[in-house]
DNA sequence: TATGATTGGTCAACATAGCTGACATAATTG
DNA sequence: CAATTATGTCAGCTATGTTGACCAATCATA
């Protein structure tokens, strides 16, 4: 893990910053362009890449105790975040399958951790809660991966989890911001 | 995707910040404190479901359609980052197990984006590095994500930056933080 | 009211990418 | 020489995604 690809003293930039062309802009926030060099960016990657599996990894521990895995969490989650979501709904968010869900769903609903009760407008639909069951653990998964981020928000202030949302935000497809951009009303974008 | 859980107007607050107990502490940055709410830290678990797929989306496409997973992605992306690195090194990093690692790994060789050669001091490592081939395509998926970080940047400038990395940082586990801060030596940690 | 669309579900088969356990070979190290 | 290390391989299992083909209940509307 020693040696970096380019070279110390050369850094090379990205062509298509998409905003201006190739020449870091000069107006305001500290020493604007000094972080698309593509140490930069690739120093991004790698973050996003083991700060996601760190993040998940206490969860995935606690849940693999119970026989279950990172797509019973998303449901659980999910339907935590929002209880009496459809299964549409559901399907929308995590963007699989109705086989692969249905596979995990029915897991949780035969083991008890969530239920189904029939939608008093269209009762086609399935409208998905937790049981007492299904809060615990979810409660116990949220407050595990809230912990984590509580120590990283007060270990860095406010400011810098600004700019962290500012710019994870920015990674997101257009379509998903903006329908986080509903979920948060005082959402920084 | 309507309701929260949490009432708008009820903001509680988790209980182990691990630097001060539960009372947001009043010194430095703009309005600290204010972000340790639980939907703010829910919005955080989101942000990075999220993005994390958004992020690998774009690349996923492009290698499936070469018939190629996110494995090898990886696997490509260190090895191109690290040249000469031994397998040992590889899955130290990936921290997965060698037989899952060699499935993947000799598909790389076996396609011709790979090669293994002998060490010179121990002559029982295989030392990886991309042939042309695996050079262009780890240039063209690398220069993707860095397209989309150079966009994310360039939009939310230096000091969304540095905040975007001091969290990351801080949701990694220790020792992948130690890591990290040798591979970059200005990093902000 | 009859028809078509929507919601939700099921069965079957397949692919990817992780895992464990058991071994094997070659090279290094003490 | 013996033990350890680096790498690879065989066999089988699991989790989680995919297609494709259907089906039933319900809703919306011409």
């Amino acid at each position: 893990m020693s040696p970096e690809n380019t070279p110390t003293g050369n850094v090379p930039r990205v062509k298509s910053a998409s905003i201006s062309g190739s020449a870091p802009q000069s107006s305001s926030g500290p020493l604007k362009g000094l972080y698309l060099r593509k140490q930069d960016l690739r120093r991004g990657i790698e973050l996003m890449f083991f700060a996601y599996r760190d993040f998940t990894g206490e969860a995935d521990q606690m849940l693999s105790n119970l026989d279950l895995g990172r797509a019973h969490h998303r449901v659980i989650y999910f339907v935590g975040r929002q209880p009496g979501m459809s299964v549409s709904d559901l399907l929308a968010i995590l963007k699989i399958t109705k086989q692969s869900l249905s596979r995990v769903l029915s897991h949780l609903i035969n083991t008890g951790y969530i239920q189904q009760t029939q939608g008093a407008r269209d009762k086609r639909q399935r409208l998905l809660s937790l049981t007492k069951k299904g809060e615990a653990l979810e409660a116990k998964l949220t407050d595990l991966q809230c912990r984590r981020f509580a120590a990283a928000y007060s270990a860095r202030g406010g400011a810098a989890v600004d700019g962290f949302v500012k710019v994870l935000s920015s990674l997101l497809d257009d379509e998903i911001r903006a329908a986080l951009r509903q979920q948060y009303p005082d959402h920084i974008d």
